[in-house]
DNA sequence: CATGAATGAGACTTCATTCAT
DNA sequence: TATGAATGAAGTCTCATTCAT
């Protein structure tokens, strides 16, 4: 196990960040401060209760301005959602990229080091619930889908799959379907970011609990072993 | 791995089809296949929409009644989603323990064997939104929560990790937290499933496209990999 | 006071009797019995719930038919409503004048008399429930006003009145309002009695809890002191 | 009797007024004045058709706005029934209440005082139907047999009872059990009340016509004599 | 006659959206 | 711009009544 799941602070999941205006110039930077506020606000409601479920009414209590405010900056709820999801996105990927491209050291600990920043940056925060937003609601919002695959799915499967490609080609990992492989090492990630926004947020009795750091290196432990040529040689033993 | 996802035929999402009962009064018949029928209405309509957007009314409508009649079988709409939940998962969780209590060989093959199945009778058809549902929608329906709790993610996670308990016990497996385990083998099929009731149903260009069957023999070559003791022996006389 | 409430059995309110056909001749039987049955059952059902809260099928199910049957017999369930007022009223009546008319006592007592056997003989039964259903539901079903008014508002306003004017034929009492002072003979037996069939049938917290056979004595005990020209004279010291 | 119930003019039910404010806004006022005209509406239709057979929409009719804006205001249609309950009868035994507290009179006088006012705000206007509805329909709705009890049964009986008590410890009347003399004197005006409300709204031949002035004061003869230590002194010098 | 499955009008309630101020 | 009162379509569920068997 490489000490992969580290640093995982698990902090309470505080979904979102109201940017709190301290009162200066209070009319003119509220009116400026508007659009951001009522997408924030509709974001941590959206991740709440999602699109059905998220009253228009709430988001303006919460942006703390009224009903009729909001429709003055989006036309409607289903405009109001896909702007959230647009500016939410649009700011998530290409940070992993580039740490993929400057890392020297061995693949299994790249797929690590990746893994765990993918949970710290994503899974624990409002973009994971992003993602459980879109498996609910693309099949209503079609026009979404194809940003979201340009967005994110692509993006995302791109760096896992060269970083895969990188441990074989350096002789690290076995040959093996490079998409497949790359599905099997996020999905459980994803899967359980998800889960934190549905039922973990639900209080219910007798669930099943995991410890996410404990999923994450036990799960790379896993992926690992089965990716490598040979069985990682212990830490101390192999310095080759 | 031996081709564990074979015949993988990813035919149209067909539900069960009550063979029709010899020959009884008409009326008669209807009341015993009502229910069914019902079910399968629900279903389909519950994938398409979610939960809280599929209407009672349209429901009833697909099965070809009014909407009287529906509540003359399910109390409520809750009810009717419990119904479509025992009968599409539960039922499967609960065979694939019998299997499982069952199974003689190696904790391998049993693994491959439950995965497949999974796959074959979930994935593959319109139960695998069920789950998608819930992620998207129990925060808003917390009496689900715990019904789903009860009836499908606590069984089916026992079952996972009574079969990696099993591999330990019987020194297949190295001993590994459970739990955790059982995640990182369940999370890639169910969040395949669910992918293609979401984005798997929108046209997208240039999406990511994976192929089930090779994401899933891949999947379970390397998960085995992992959980082994030692890698599995080469099948035919292998070099070295 | 007069011992006025003497054999006040206070029964648990036992409002409906149902004629429980003990099986003979079933089927014959039953086809004579079904008109009876069902209005017992609809009797029932109407104290309990009123009007627009019984249901036709629990009505059915009372009187051991199922819904269809019901129909068969009444048209509707205003029908079956006012079958029910008019085959429960039309019995009621006609007792208490004969009781008034060979009495031989002190006006004093005959009052006592009456309200005993008042209470006993219809506040204690269904008729005081029909009473309350009248009330409530007269305005829906004027037609019912007239027969109601016959049978049992003037009867009733008669005998008391009678009894009133008997006394002060023979000195005992007061010249007084005959209507006034038979109303405010027994508004309160029957302001009691409904109230046993609505509040005294809900399960509440700390409600006002009155004895009947007391509230029969005091009341008794109030009016006749109020009606007779003097003051009773103590029992034991007064013979003649 | 001193002609207790004198002018009792019996005038068309004709609920409280709000005085129109000076001038606001147009709407500024009708959003004060909305639960008002709402309450009156509602009264006026829960008289008419009973609780359950109020139409939530008809009162919004009524009252001049949509369904929507009624429930902007009232929760549920139970709520607006308790609404309607305090501010017909709740307020009015509060004030009751003070009045009894600071009478100064004999509680004779109190109880005549109490009396006709009860009459003269309850048994002339609509308020009085509610009592009935009460009656006919708590056995459906648990929830409001509990408020009403609370609200309107309890502080009724500890009014009367109080009053009762005064005159017990003045020396004015005889000690008797104070539950069942409050019921004596509040049943032949609520009674009469809801009779107005029931078959007094129906048009029948023949039926007992009785003068509500009358029994008040026929009433409050008989009781305050039946009452009192000893029979109220003649007014005028009395001969004998 | 009897049954009980089926119907569908209609009740309560919610909430996205509009619009007068 | 901003407000929030008002709207009314739509959704869930009930139940009197019908009708094929």
């Amino acid at each position: 196990m490489t000490g992969a799941a580290a640093a995982l602070t698990i902090t309470d999941p505080q979904v979102i960040k109201m940017s709190p205006t301290p009162e200066t110039h209070a009319r003119q930077r509220r009116k400026e401060a508007r659009p951001q506020e009522l997408l924030d606000a509709a974001l941590a409601l959206f991740v709440e209760k999602g699109f059905a479920g998220a009253r228009a009414e709430e988001v303006a209590q919460r942006a703390g301005v009224s009903k009729g405010t909001l429709y003055l900056y989006y036309p409607s709820k289903e405009e109001l959602f896909k702007a959230v999801v647009r500016q939410t996105l649009s700011s998530l990927i290409a940070e992993g990229e580039e740490v993929a491209a400057q890392f020297e050291g061995s693949s299994a600990d790249l797929l690590g080091e990746l893994l765990n920043t993918w949970w710290q940056r994503i899974g624990n925060t409002p973009a994971a619930a992003i993602h459980k937003i879109m498996l609910a609601e693309v099949r209503n919002f079609p026009e979404l889908a194809q940003f979201y695959t340009d967005e994110v799915v692509v993006p995302a499967d791109r760096l896992f799959c060269s970083c895969v490609q990188r441990g074989i080609d350096r002789g690290e990992f076995r040959p093996l379907p490079l998409h497949e492989v790359a599905h099997a090492l996020m999905a459980p990630v994803i899967f359980m970011a998800i889960h934190r926004h549905s039922f973990g947020a639900c209080p219910v009795d007798g669930g099943v609990d995991v410890d996410p750091a404990l999923v994450l290196s036990t799960h790379l432990d896993l992926m690992l072993r089965g990716l490598q040529v040979r069985a990682p040689a212990p830490r101390r033993k192999a310095p080759r």
